[in-house]
DNA sequence: GGAAAATACGAATAATTCGTCGCATTCGCT
DNA sequence: AGCGAATGCGACGAATTATTCGTATTTTCC
């Protein structure tokens, strides 16, 4: 049984002034930074302040604790997975098989960007993931995804539907996860990618897509 | 770019006593429940030693770093993969496509119990997957998953076969233990075997398998 | 029994860590 | 200009950590 010390995440103080604006970007910025070149065992809040030219009682204006930095980046990064989710699945000018396709390379793709920081920022999951704030972010695509799910098996029935949803989410993010933490070429992510867009496909004609 | 402090990961001396075996294996043990217990964040060697009944000095006899103790357990758990699979997937008296989907059952079920142990171990990771012996660890079922793909796709070019293995063990793996994250009852867990399942049955039918 | 090797011990060390607090500076506004 | 609020500072306290090393105990083997 693991307890952790009763992390609050959310943000101390909302900046109001321009220049504390102009801190908490540097703090990120330089966040991302320390991530990226010392990994998340040296993510400290000394060395985040200092690499955004920031002092370390300043950080902690905005930020109550380590883990809110990281939960803000983390948050980011689920956002701009929102929006790519939002713009290629609900595309109807093409058919669903093919959205999914799309999706699946455009998520490895941007999985293998920036690689380095996304692996850092996972293993520091221990640090934010308990936030209660951390699993209701996480479940914010759940009803894009049953919309589509909904279109693309419109008569299977809903558990079904909702299980094959959850196991292709999974299966995305957790594979390219893994997938990204080794150095990859662009044609090797394009066969992955196809590979695993393929056996969505099997999977989802097999169970009554596009009948 | 993440540099690591060169951590030598192999043990410092083999015990020649039956005492200091008792000793490291009861190191290991209470290394097992300290990271069920504490999880990964509180996984020190203090409170391991402390938990054996053990002195720090004594734990550092055999174990030249904290990381190493991890690493033998995560070690002993691909060796426990290994039998699952080679078990498995070598029995030549069912079909490939039934021996797999006992397979993923298996691994599923196997990654539930002790959930807790299994996800503090993989939040420790960053402790030990850089060292050398851990890459070679965990390719050592590759050949038994390629001779099983041959089994499967005997007509496919192996370029093909091979990313195919990949993906399915690569899922099996990452999805299984992101799965495993939270609570399970034996019917979800049966239900997402199938599902998964199912998943990789259609895609190696539609890449050829059974014909 | 006794020497030498193996094993066990645990206090001490040196390094890091997070987060706070009192005080200085700057801003927004009249 | 001048006042209150917002912002920024960084030294400091308290705690935790991994690992070492000199010493004590036990085993092995003659």
């Amino acid at each position: 049984m693991v307890s952790r010390p009763s992390t609050c995440i959310s943000s101390r103080k909302a900046p109001k002034q321009a220049r504390s604006n102009e801190l908490v970007k540097a703090i990120l910025q330089a966040a991302v930074q320390v991530l990226e070149e010392e990994g998340a065992q040296r993510f400290t809040t000394a060395r985040v302040a200092e690499r955004a030219g920031v002092s370390v009682g300043s950080l902690y204006q905005y930020f109550p604790n380590k883990g809110a930095i990281l939960f803000r980046l983390q948050s980011d990064e689920w956002r701009q997975t929102s929006g790519l989710l939002a713009t290629i699945l609900s595309d109807r000018s093409r058919s669903p098989l093919d959205r999914l396709r799309s999706l699946v390379h455009a998520f490895l793709r941007s999985e293998c960007e920036e690689a380095a920081v996304r692996v850092a920022l996972g293993d520091a999951a221990p640090l934010y993931r308990d936030a209660p704030e951390a699993r209701e972010a996480k479940e914010a695509n759940d009803p894009l995804i049953d919309r589509f799910m909904i279109e693309l098996l419109p008569t299977a029935p809903a558990d079904i539907r909702e299980l094959a949803g959850d196991l292709i989410m999974t299966t995305m993010t957790t594979v390219g996860k893994d997938f990204s933490g080794v150095a990859r070429s662009d044609a090797e992510i394009e066969a992955y990618a196809d590979a695993m867009a393929d056996m969505f496909s099997a999977y989802l004609v097999a169970k009554g897509a596009g009948t």
